[in-house]
DNA sequence: TCCCTAACGCAACATCTGTAGCGTACTGAC
DNA sequence: GTCAGTACGCTACAGATGTTGCGTTAGGGA
């Protein structure tokens, strides 16, 4: 997290960022996306990850030191995809059509092992990345609670991030931490919850 | 999971669960217990926690196959604490002190390894275990909203376990998926989101 | 106390993981 | 096109991880 781009330094090395060093990237992490859906974190090998992405397995190990740096990057491209926020005129509408549009991306079992993997990162590691991208997801969809505001079906001064945390927390602590399947009847009463908190 | 505790093959091998097991198994766990509040899930080394424990890395091995199962029974040894289960007459008091006596104890950063461990576990090896776990937890904590209900202060037929799943979640989004600090004002917010949606 | 054998220790080994040095190829600026 | 130097491939290797076989210790029933 420097904060310039550009290094003080006037004899800074000159980065190489494309042609094959992004092909070389591009394949490393697509394999180590690959090889965390299919064994999971910690049986996960570099070595094969670099076979699969036809890269000498030293190159991998330079570009990111630890299995947990490369599987942080990974994760990184993985979920770098766009949330669309639903407009439909009402709050609880708003509301039940995102958390069924999240169950149902997030909610698929095949997922669990990479959902796994970003949980298992330690903090020194993954810290950063959790906490700006979780600050940015509730950041984006917070329109749909501004929205309510405006009709007035929310009181003013209704934080939208708290609204948005404690709609999207039972997901994740099924999926994560109780290991127990969504079902729809869940999705509504959290829904209603949500809304009755604000 | 077997159901009996008598096997029917009459030539099953005599297992010998005390002395000289029983020192091994604890001194392992124990050790176990230790690196991973040390170094965390991945960094754990069994050949290194054979050596806390005062035992041969091969014991460990033969009994414990992976390094998951090792931690798995190394944190069920851990979670086996009793939970003590508030009374203060009201339910917004009884919600209160629980969810802050859960934050006090779950809320330490020490813990953070042990947690992420937890989460990191495939689904083969811990699901069964992490389902029974909130299973009891969530049942043994129902009484609270119990005498709610026979208070009067919740409707008839109010399923304590969803009270209790809305309270607790957003414990661990924070911890362990957003990554965020605790505050006392947002455990407070909580305790009202879950009466509320009651 | 005796005896059977489950459970452990030890040594030797096969495999996997990660590092270091050096030569080569490709990038990107001029 | 030219060229400096970054990023990669390759080889060799050090160390960690996990397995196998066999001898030894000690639990627990008789």
């Amino acid at each position: 997290m420097t904060a310039m781009s550009e290094p003080a330094d006037d004899d800074a090395p000159r980065r190489r960022t494309g042609g094959r060093s992004a092909r070389v990237r591009s394949a490393v992490l697509q394999a180590t996306i690959a090889q965390l859906l299919e064994v999971g974190y910690d049986r996960l090998s570099v070595h094969e990850v670099a076979a699969a992405a036809g890269v000498a397995p030293t190159t991998v190990y330079r570009r990111w030191p630890t299995r947990a740096e490369l599987i942080l990057a990974a994760l990184q491209e993985l979920s770098a995809v766009a949330i669309e926020v639903p407009d439909t005129g009402t709050l609880e509408g708003d509301l039940r059509s995102l958390i069924r549009s999240i169950a149902a991306t997030v909610g698929q079992p095949a997922l669990r092992p990479v959902q796994r993997s970003i949980a298992a990162l330690p903090d020194d590691v993954a810290g950063e990345y959790r906490r700006s991208f979780w600050a940015d997801r509730l950041d984006r969809t917070s329109a749909v609670v501004e929205r309510a505001i405006a009709r007035g079906e929310l009181p003013e001064g209704t934080e939208p991030s708290h609204v948005l945390e404690l709609l999207i927390a039972p997901i994740w602590f099924r999926l994560i931490i109780s290991d127990t399947p969504l079902d729809d009847d869940a999705l509504d009463r959290w829904v209603r919850a949500a809304i009755a908190a604000a």
